[in-house]
DNA sequence: TGCGGATAGTATGTAAGCGAACTAAATTGG
DNA sequence: CCAATTTAGTTCGCTTACATACTATCCGCA
């Protein structure tokens, strides 16, 4: 079934690219921070909240998210002056740093995980998963969609 | 990228499935459970790491899920004469009285989901990801594989 | 100006998954 | 036959995700 392959290759992917991070010497850096930091490296200083839009996480998955980002020393909170509710994220030195490593992981995983499948059949796999995540929200939201 | 795709169509569909129980009133009835039940309903009486085995989830993870399946009263755990370490697991009556109702949102989730994609983009879709699946594991456990 | 609703972020509780460490029991091998 | 290893299951700590409820602040409008 279908529902079984979703969350045995999007948990497979997430082991891969955690396993890729150690083999770099960066056991604390995972899977669940890539999406922000690639988002960051487009440019930082944004809300929580504007990241969580970015990515598609929850403002409460978010909070914990970040906490584990800065523990790992990749970014920082630091108040928004003009509006005493926001917390805006920034880049640190380290955060800045692993770029390139970021980018190696990303690179190696898709090479290791879609070894055997065309560029092709990456793309209509990526286009009929976002079929999938669209039915799901009208179907879920709209109710009788 | 490929991971955004695969864990936002996962989680999607969980979702999709815990919504179609609710709306069927099993709130307490979840997308976990199905690799389970549909097990047991090939045959039950077997033990947790034979389950285990065949939903291809650690055993420190089924202890959790047989733990809420018991507490939503769908299966009891009744310990092995021949073998006292061993726990088998049974279908309880409301757990076998189910199984059409399992079926039927299985059926529904199928559908919604998929709409506005061919049966065969589905077939090939599983085909891929179960390549990604073994990709993953052939280069996770073999490391230089 | 000040009240009432939006918005930002956090806290809390739950689900689902993993690995490592543990206990109890079974199996194997010398 | 008993020591060593393997196996069954649980517990614990961690990640990642959600929803809900909460605090603080901001903003629109009367």
């Amino acid at each position: 079934m279908i529902g079984f392959f979703l969350s045995r290759s999007s948990l497979a992917m997430k082991q891969h690219v955690n396993l890729l991070f150690k083999e770099e010497g960066m056991e604390d850096v995972s899977m669940g921070f890539i999406g922000v930091l690639l988002e960051l490296y487009k440019g930082d200083g944004r809300t929580i909240s504007e990241l969580g839009d970015s990515v598609s996480l929850e403002r409460s998955t978010m909070t914990g998210l970040i906490d584990r980002m800065a523990k790992a020393d990749l970014v920082t909170r630091e108040p928004d002056p003009a509006d005493r509710r926001a917390l805006r994220i920034w880049l640190t030195e380290r955060g800045t740093r692993i770029q390139p490593v970021v980018a190696k992981v990303l690179g190696q995983t898709y090479r290791d995980l879609t070894s055997g499948i065309g560029d092709k059949d990456v793309e209509k796999v990526e286009k009929l998963l976002g079929r999938i995540i669209d039915n799901a929200s009208s179907n879920g939201k709209g109710k009788n969609g």
